[in-house]
DNA sequence: CAGACTTGCCAACAAGCGTTGACCAACAAC
DNA sequence: GTTGTTGGTCAACGCTTGTTGGCAAGTCTG
């Protein structure tokens, strides 16, 4: 027997925290979001935020969760998986909120930290695993490609880098895309001294 | 007439205290770098910090404040220079705790953000602008090569994923440096839809 | 209608923050 | 040797933070 509950009343202010919750921790960070300005957001109370989350912690892994969304490996282009990842992970960057809370939590706070080394295990590994040639260095290749991805999405969306906001979704593809590519898929550099 | 001033008593103390800020920003950033944490790791009274720096703004200003040394745009081997700026930025990371501090501190204040911002223009613009081929895309070749240099800082640094701490310093350059050689030196590609 | 549960607001708490000003000891100048 | 300046401590301020518990409506169930 599955525990039968519908949907309730406060479902709209669970929604609502979470939506404001989102929007702060992906401006301001973790500490600066404070639990007040998030309820003012809301329209609520902040004793709600507590009664719906628990903790300010909690909170945070609830608004950031997420689901990358990528590609299974088999259903992905080899050849052009680094234009389709770039490609991808930009839509996701400016559809919510969602990818700039983690980013910015992930510096502001040792929750964020262990949160997106998480998504980097679970959800980015497996993908990388998929299309590099050795298996075994699919880590280090999905690091590379990670550093330079969040590096653009440091420089654009937080940082904002007028020169890497100004460019177009399909300018940061070009010049990406060969990067990534080259990452999980080219082989091997020559070591310098090894 | 010049102002004399010579060594003072305090300037050992001034140091200590910087030199703990510096690494009590780039381990917690702005807002958990306290004034009282700093003052206990430099083994003074949390006022002495105020008097010396007028506030906590004022502090983090003066313990951020760097010269990247870059090498003159001038005295650079162009072929090579993907891999010079690679280990330069490599060595200065790991040298002190300044640029880490930067790092961090930009993505957890605005005042952080507007010092990436001028080290950025004044530091990184005009070597970058001395080696790409047309000087009226320099700003986007160096938003280009700052997202890939300040995304493995950031994976390495400051997230600690495992594979990017792991890579060796030879690693990391024979792996970036043709990244940034063609942020800053390759034709621009084709952009699709232009 | 009576009672139980849900949703919400309000007021308050303890702790921690940046910041201030009064006070003390050592040193320098005359 | 007194006097002013410098380097430093101490205690407190006003404020904000996360968090808690009590209380008033509203809503469902019988």
């Amino acid at each position: 027997m599955t525990t039968e509950t519908g949907p309730r009343r406060s479902d709209a202010t669970r929604a609502a925290i979470l939506e404001a919750a989102r929007v702060r921790f992906a401006e301001d960070g973790y500490e600066r979001a404070t639990i007040r300005a998030i309820a003012r957001d809301a329209d609520i109370d902040p004793s709600m935020v507590m009664r719906y989350f628990g903790n300010k912690e909690r909170l945070f892994a609830a608004a950031s969760e997420i689901d990358l969304r990528l590609p299974s490996a088999g259903a992905l282009p080899t050849r052009h998986i680094g234009a389709v990842l770039v490609g991808h992970f930009l839509d996701r960057w400016e559809a919510d909120d969602v990818l700039n809370a983690v980013l910015r939590g992930g510096v502001t706070h040792p929750a964020g930290a262990e949160r997106i080394h998480a998504i980097f295990k679970e959800q980015i590994g497996p993908v990388v695993a998929g299309v590099c040639p050795d298996p075994a260095e699919a880590p280090t290749r999905a690091a590379l490609a990670a550093s330079q991805i969040l590096g653009m999405a440091l420089a654009r969306y937080v940082l904002k880098l007028p020169p890497a906001v100004d460019l177009t979704r399909d300018e940061v593809i070009a010049w990406l895309a060969p990067t990534i590519q080259r990452y999980l898929t080219a082989e091997r550099p020559h070591i310098e001294g090894a």
